[in-house]
DNA sequence: GCACTTTACACAAACGTTTACAATGGCTTA
DNA sequence: TAAGCCATTGTAAACGTTTGTGTAAAGTGC
């Protein structure tokens, strides 16, 4: 059996209520000899808080929880750094729950283990929780946050990118560079995001005089094997100088399929990646993307689950990073 | 205030002890008429187990810790879906933690994080442990094993690919298309890990007759730039005619690297990276690679932590997957 | 030397569970 | 009808902490 503060006590010739307090470094409540007594006595005995047992006295907890879902994307990782950054600094801890992909049952065995015992927080990482999931999460109790994700209706706390000027902004991008006939490859519009997404490159294109055509939009689910089939659908034929792929992965695939198909990039079809994780610089070449800032997500989450007052929405800034893979067209 | 047992006893009728047997569901204890009024009662009252509380008395837990490193390569979150596939089958949940990049105190923190609480078991992904952790860890009286790293001296317990067969089978995938003059890159001869793979590749240069040169082996981390800064150290005009990269990363890092040097791949330079997770399949061309079955390792890993008898090191099978990395060279 | 404050510590309750043990009552059996 | 048994439930201790309250000793000011 691992050592207790009675066992301490018992060494150290003192109260269980006097070990604590050296412990917890309740200065001005013990006397300096007495203190490394203590700390003599704990260290001799190898001994090791049992968190559990102090959180369910005090009813507070210096974990937050972030929900992940093991997703074909990303950009995960760098949100995260995020949120430990910020949380270190606030003397948080983190875990991390992998609540797997749009599985139900998976999302409910990871809120489980974060609601049932003392977290002060739960963060989900572009997270699409079910319905009795949700439910879940509200009745807990606990402050919760979303990120990298919206929604619609429903006021719901989430931080994320304007995700019609992610659209509106990737579309530009090539309408600047003289593309007219642009497609947009690999989103969903069963969530609030990818209609956002689709918003703003309508609008974008629009903006700029032109019919967007509906087989110019290939639905998907932002991975990469959304984007090889969204490029298989265009075909080598087609009319589209560029395209945004709606992640990065997407647009990987997007690229890859059309290498395949014979086309060249950017030099018979530009492509705009949206989220601009280290992937956009590992491909060749490297993707022009419309780049999220993740880490702040992260830094903005912490910060939203310390706040007492929650201000419900935030958005965080894009912006767009020129790489290789867009090139300009001479209007004809 | 969440509500306890003790208010569905007050609310059913019964006392605090019929109310943990039926919701512990420890039937042959109590019967139907007072289970469906103690379920009621916990329903009406949003009742959430504390499990922390329970945890206490009980003294076991059913969770399992994965620190993982963030590293610069990729392969934990294959490692992660198979302690998460075997966690599942036993009814395990499986917390995450992140223990940056050897940086002894953000080890420290996600060590303390878990050893401070209940949990089963630890999994240390391709975490190297500074000595003062190592301690910390071993003090701590709960099962661990290591995964995807290995130790030379210290009998610890860890799961991971054969290094030295990991850096034979890459060279020699390499000599069997006639390559004669083959680099290293990337790799780190700090570690047991990378020590091996060297002396795996070495052999099996030996063993084709070929002298190994010292500046065919590039150190480094295992890391995209670790890559580069190799490639970059060989020149546009080395002897070599392929590389094996110490990973995916670094196999990616050389190939872009090597394009810049005006090198094709595989045309004049044939690459094999170490690990083969997807990046492989994404970049151009795809790399042929030894790949290692992190997926398998996770599962084992669970295995080890759940088996009382700790036999002490397990190996996982690795193979080469052939992509589209490596030429055939025809001996002059 | 007195009344008073301060310092340093101990006592004990509390947190939300589980579980060994005891208690109750009805039923069976002879 | 008494004895014994079983099914069901209750009582209370225990897990390892924190912390409010109590108190003895030491220090202060006059």
């Amino acid at each position: 059996m691992a050592a207790t503060i009675k066992d301490i006590a018992k060494l150290a010739g003192v109260s269980t209520a006097t070990v604590s307090r050296v412990l917890a470094n309740k200065s001005a409540f013990f006397s300096a000899a007495t203190a490394t007594k203590v700390q003599d006595a704990a260290t001799s005995l190898g001994y090791q808080k049992n968190t559990a047992a102090a959180e369910l006295v005090t009813h507070h907890s210096h974990v937050i929880a972030a929900v992940v879902n093991s997703t074909k994307t990303n950009f995960a990782n760098q949100i995260i750094e995020g949120i430990q950054e910020e949380a270190h600094r606030h003397d948080l801890n983190v875990i991390i729950l992998y609540a797997g992909d749009a599985d139900p049952e998976q999302q409910r065995r990871a809120l489980m283990t974060v609601i049932e015992r003392p977290v002060m927080g739960i963060l989900l990482l572009s997270v699409d929780l079910a319905a009795e999931n949700l439910t879940l999460l509200q009745n807990a109790q606990i402050p919760y946050c979303f990120l990298s994700i919206s929604f619609d209706g429903e006021q719901l706390p989430y931080i994320t990118s304007d995700d019609w000027q992610v659209g509106y902004q990737a579309t530009q991008a090539l309408l600047n560079q003289g593309h007219r006939k642009i497609g947009l490859a690999g989103v969903d519009r069963d969530f609030h995001t990818g209609r956002q997404r689709v918003l703003g490159y309508t609008q974008a294109l629009r903006d700029a005089g032109i019919t967007p055509q509906a087989e110019w939009i290939q639905l998907g689910n932002y991975s990469y094997a959304a984007g090889q089939t969204a490029m298989r659908a265009y075909g080598g034929q087609t009319e589209l100088t560029a395209i945004v792929g709606a992640s990065d992965m997407a647009a990987i695939g997007v690229m890859n399929q059309a290498r395949d198909l014979g086309l060249l990039v950017p030099a018979d079809l530009s492509i705009v990646a949206i989220d601009g994780t280290e992937l956009c610089s590992l491909v060749q070449p490297q993707l022009t993307s419309v780049s999220q800032n993740f880490y702040e997500m992260g830094i903005a989450g912490v910060q939203q689950l310390r706040s007492t007052e929650s201000l419900p929405q935030k958005i965080t800034p894009i912006k767009l990073v020129s790489r290789q893979s867009v090139r300009m067209v001479t209007p004809k």
